[in-house]
RNA sequence: GGCCCCGUAGCUCAGUGGAUAGAGCAACAGCCUUCUAAGCUGUGGGUCGAACGUUCGAAUCGUUCCGGGGUCACCA
């Protein structure tokens, strides 16, 4: 059991043998002493003051001599101050977490379950590459997975393609009218960058032809429908639909270039997925449902023949479900693909990682669901995150200021290739673990830059800020690794020779050290609880800065005691299971030098 | 305009009912014959957007206001 969680049942034993049972739940807090008073955990009892009717100093000392009597050894002391009870572990208490703990590389993780969930993730648009928003989203998406998983959680990752739709006609016809054959492979453009290429030529043209019809007298709403390319665009789609062989051939053709180029930046940062829908698989599919609840009357026709929904009573307006053509809209397919997911796996949660722009129309979907009487409509959760924003304000496709997730990546990297180069310190290494590192680093401090801030919140991205590598940043979580990894090489006894006497005494830093990376259990649960990996970024930090801190003060192979090595080797061994555990839960893997 | 989110140190962010509000960066002063200095130690820096209220106790909860953002498409 946690330290946290004994206090807890400890002073509600207490409570009762002191004052009876008084019938009424005690609100109990909990939490870590303040580094100015002396204990390692405090009791918050003003709440209990008024219930029981006692004086704070009388009620703190009364509470803290019963600790002691019942669990002399656990705590060995302990001090009142107002309404806080500060109490302190003896060295036994904190010997019994590391002896049962420290070896185990899986500390703190839960058993599997047959509990289902699924995170969806990415979920791009396939007419341009990917962009730093989608990897916030991508870092966040797969990071939860792991947390949920860790949590005991069976979990599917999953990814929706919007393959199909205007988007990529527009760059499809571009291609058709300006590339001349051209392909990735002949110019060595990167799929997903040379189809991007082709969508941002479509709008160049397009926005001459605009020009061109106003100049020529046209209104600019009229000339925004009248433009040849746009006309050529949408004929494209049409015949897609109708299925047209050339339409569909050339649709396949350039979405697989574009999936070439996403599966290699994926690859390069470490992600995957369980399962891809694609749109063009998918988006017909909630039609049926939208039948079926016209025929129940939950929805309505208007005269033109278009479906719609009255969310009315909770709160929001009418919403269409079918154009008066009979042709779906984006809300459609995603209650088709809703009911797709369900059907595909049992599922206990739904997450999907999207934008908070989209929260209203998550919303939205949600209680649609519930109105067309889907037990899932509850499980849907919308894992909504905030715009990255650039320290000059937000990223503009139409400004240029969009950074390319690639160029990001491949500039992180750089920058971590050029700082190792000038520390200095790997020198021997081979070429290929010199290229391996760099990834390592220049990936862990991107991903860590990302994943450090609450999701919810809105973001900046800082170029600068982000390849410093000190301070609150992935490398210096894995630089700290990397020095525990460096003493256990040195180390005449190997982790599983340490042996912690009975009674070794801890030293300040040595007891704050064990008391932090006794709560990472917690830290799991509750980053699983609230969805957010930062909380395990916040974390790591902790224990890489209190652990350089106990690095600084102690030299662990040159200890004053054998006994005092092995209580430090234990510590250290600890901390770097704890680091790897953590780090892996945000994507980043550890380098054994730096 | 309706609804939602945000406002904490120069900058980027923690802290959502408890003690004198924290960290990183930036600034300044120190620490490498000692397990990796991508590190450590210290200093300066805040009317927690404003006001009122609830509470023994408020950055945290409520109301109002100010400032910033999102959204309310037969777009995806």
């Amino acid at each position: 059991m946690a330290y946290i969680d004994f206090i807890r049942t400890a002073v509600q034993e207490s409570l009762e043998k002191l004052y009876g049972n008084t019938g009424e739940t005690l609100d109990i807090q909990i939490t870590p002493t303040k580094p100015e008073f002396e204990g390692d955990y405090t009791v918050v009892f003003f709440s209990l003051l008024k219930v029981l009717k006692k004086r704070p100093d009388e009620l703190g000392n009364q509470l803290g001599e019963k600790l002691l009597e019942l669990y002399p050894d656990t705590f060995a002391g302990f001090n009142v101050i107002k309404g806080f009870l500060n109490l302190t572990f003896t060295h036994n208490a904190l010997t019994a977490f590391l002896k049962n703990n420290y070896g185990n590389e899986g500390f703190g993780r839960k058993p599997e379950t047959d509990r289902t969930v699924m995170v969806e993730y990415a979920s791009p648009n396939t007419n341009k590459p990917l962009h730093l928003g989608h990897l916030r989203n991508i870092f966040l998406g797969w990071s939860m997975a792991e947390i949920l998983e860790a949590n005991g959680f069976k979990v599917v990752k999953s990814s929706i393609i919007n393959d199909r739709g205007i988007h990529i006609c527009k760059s499809m016809i571009a291609w058709k009218l300006f590339a001349g054959g051209a392909t990735p492979e002949s110019t060595e453009i990167k799929g997903d960058h040379f189809v991007g290429d082709y969508y941002v030529k479509f709008n160049d043209v397009y926005q001459e032809q605009i020009a061109e019809l106003v100049a020529g007298g046209m209104d600019k709403k009229q000339a925004e429908k009248e433009a040849p390319i746009m006309k050529e665009a949408q004929d494209m789609l049409l015949k897609w639909e109708q299925g047209d062989e050339e339409v569909r051939s050339l649709w396949a053709m350039m979405n697989g270039w574009v999936y070439e180029g996403f599966d290699s930046t994926y690859k390069r940062i470490g992600v995957d997925f369980d399962k891809v829908y694609y749109e063009s698989d998918t988006y017909l599919l909630g039609k049926e449902y939208v039948q079926k609840g016209l025929e129940e009357n939950i929805l309505f026709k208007k005269p033109d023949g278009s479906v719609w929904i009255d969310l009315a009573d909770v709160n929001l307006d009418e919403k269409l479900l079918l154009r008066g053509d009979g042709t779906s809209v984006y809300m459609t397919q995603d209650i088709g693909l809703a009911v797709e997911k369900y059907k595909d796996y049992p599922l206990e949660k739904s997450i999907y990682v999207i934008g908070d722009e989209q929260l209203y129309h998550m919303k939205v979907l949600k209680e649609i669901c519930r109105k067309l009487g889907f037990s899932f409509a509850d499980e849907i959760f919308h894992l909504s995150y905030g715009m990255v924003e650039l320290t000059t304000g937000k990223m503009k496709s139409r400004e240029g200021t969009v950074v390319d997730a690639d160029d990001i990546v491949e500039e992180m990297v750089q920058t971590a290739a050029t700082l190792t180069a000038e520390l200095g310190k790997v020198e021997g290494s081979t070429e290929e673990e010199l290229k391996q590192l760099y990834e390592t680093l220049g990936l862990g401090a991107m991903k860590f830059y990302l994943l450090r801030v609450d999701p919810k919140k809105r973001m900046v991205f800082d170029p600068k800020e982000s390849i410093d590598f000190h301070g609150f940043t992935g490398p210096f979580v894995q630089y700290t690794y990397a020095r525990i990894r460096s003493i256990l090489r040195k180390s005449a006894l190997r982790p599983e020779e340490i042996t912690i006497g009975q009674d070794v005494e801890y030293e300040k830093l040595e007891r704050e050290l064990t008391l932090l990376l006794e709560t990472y259990p917690n830290v799991l649960a509750d980053s699983a609880r609230d969805m957010n990996p930062s909380l395990i970024a916040g974390y790591v930090f902790s224990v890489a800065q209190l652990f350089n801190s106990f690095y600084t003060e102690h030299s662990v192979l040159k200890a004053e005691s054998s006994e005092k090595q092995n209580l430090r080797l234990a510590l250290s061994v600890c901390t770097a299971n704890i680091l790897k555990s953590a780090l892996h839960l945000l994507g980043i893997s550890v380098p054994d030098r730096m």
